[in-house]
DNA sequence: GTCCAGGAAC
DNA sequence: GTTCCTGGAC
């Protein structure tokens, strides 16, 4: 394999031979035995929980979700326990994670699954996807975790791999060409574990030899969050849950943010359906 | 400074 | 193609 999926105008994808995928296999296969990652929310035969940790899990280090991750589940045993909660208990339960209009997704996601879908959460990715706040990765990952079907789909971290096998000698590499070597490796019989291994195999790459999917065509350097529109909403948000029923002038000596950028701010956050006003009053939507 | 099991809405 | 969030590890 060398520089093969360079030239976007004429892609020739040249498969690697099954005697290097199946080497490629058991190399991941092998540290997987030896170096595999444990965490409370794998080989778990809960659906819910696997789509609790998976939406968690999106753009939130897996340690910052093994800390909160125990909490909400205690509070949220459940799909029917969820879309019986208040958002505002939802979204209390969600602090500390970051990216709040997850928690929405999530909530009614769990309403979705108990009143459209009988309580059971569909096997297929192609059903998975029309629910909020599921892509098509994490449709993927979780018919792959929950239901151990042989999905095709990519990460952070199974991108870090594949780039790093495959790709050494190239750059602006797009999924499209790592997607028929995910197809072609993934294990029929043991996808779970197979991805399990994958995503491992990539923490350990990254911490080995700096991130292989810097070398991504989707890879966007993130923008700053001090001083960001995402910082004064994680504050408004907080201070709704505490002090529902805020208004303006509060908002703002809390924030210190200018009365016409808070004035967009809000208007932003009302349309995202987190908070709603009632008498020139905030509070967390329901 | 970079990174994190991304998706929805614009 | 941008915007949403968090805070510690590195």
């Amino acid at each position: 394999m060398k520089q093969i999926y360079t030239n976007t105008s004429t892609p020739t994808p040249i498969l690697p031979t099954p005697l290097e995928l199946e080497l490629f296999c058991i190399q991941i296969w092998n540290f997987y035995r030896n170096s595999g990652r444990n965490f409370v929310w794998r080989n778990v035969e809960d659906p819910y929980k696997v789509v609790v940790s998976e939406i968690m899990l999106q753009q939130t280090q897996t340690a910052r979700v093994a800390q909160k991750y125990p909490q909400f589940i205690e509070l949220f045993p459940s799909f029917q326990s969820l879309a019986a909660a208040s958002f505002l208990d939802v979204l209390s339960a969600w602090q500390g994670l970051g990216y709040n209009r997850r928690a929405k997704f999530l909530h009614q996601l769990a309403v979705r699954v108990v009143t459209v879908h009988n309580g059971k959460l569909p096997h297929l990715p192609e059903e998975l996807v029309k629910l909020p706040g599921i892509g098509p990765n994490t449709a993927g990952s979780v018919a792959a975790f929950a239901y151990n079907v042989p999905t095709v789909f990519i990460e952070t971290n199974i991108r870090s791999v594949f780039i790093h096998h495959f790709f050494k000698a190239d750059e602006y590499i797009h999924d499209r060409h790592i997607l028929p070597l995910v197809a072609a490796t993934v294990d029929r019989l043991d996808a779970r574990n197979w991805y399990y291994a994958l995503m491992d195999y990539g923490v350990m790459l990254k911490q080995l030899h700096g991130n292989p999917s810097r070398k991504s065509a989707h890879h966007v350097v993130q923008s700053k969050f001090e001083g960001s529109d995402r910082q004064i909403r994680a504050q408004i948000i907080r201070e709704l849950i505490a002090h529902p029923g805020l208004d303006f002038q509060s908002l703002q000596h809390v924030t210190q943010a200018t009365e016409e950028r808070l004035r967009r701010i809000i208007a932003s956050m009302e349309k995202d359906a987190m908070i709603f006003s009632h008498d020139q009053r905030w509070s967390i939507a329901e």
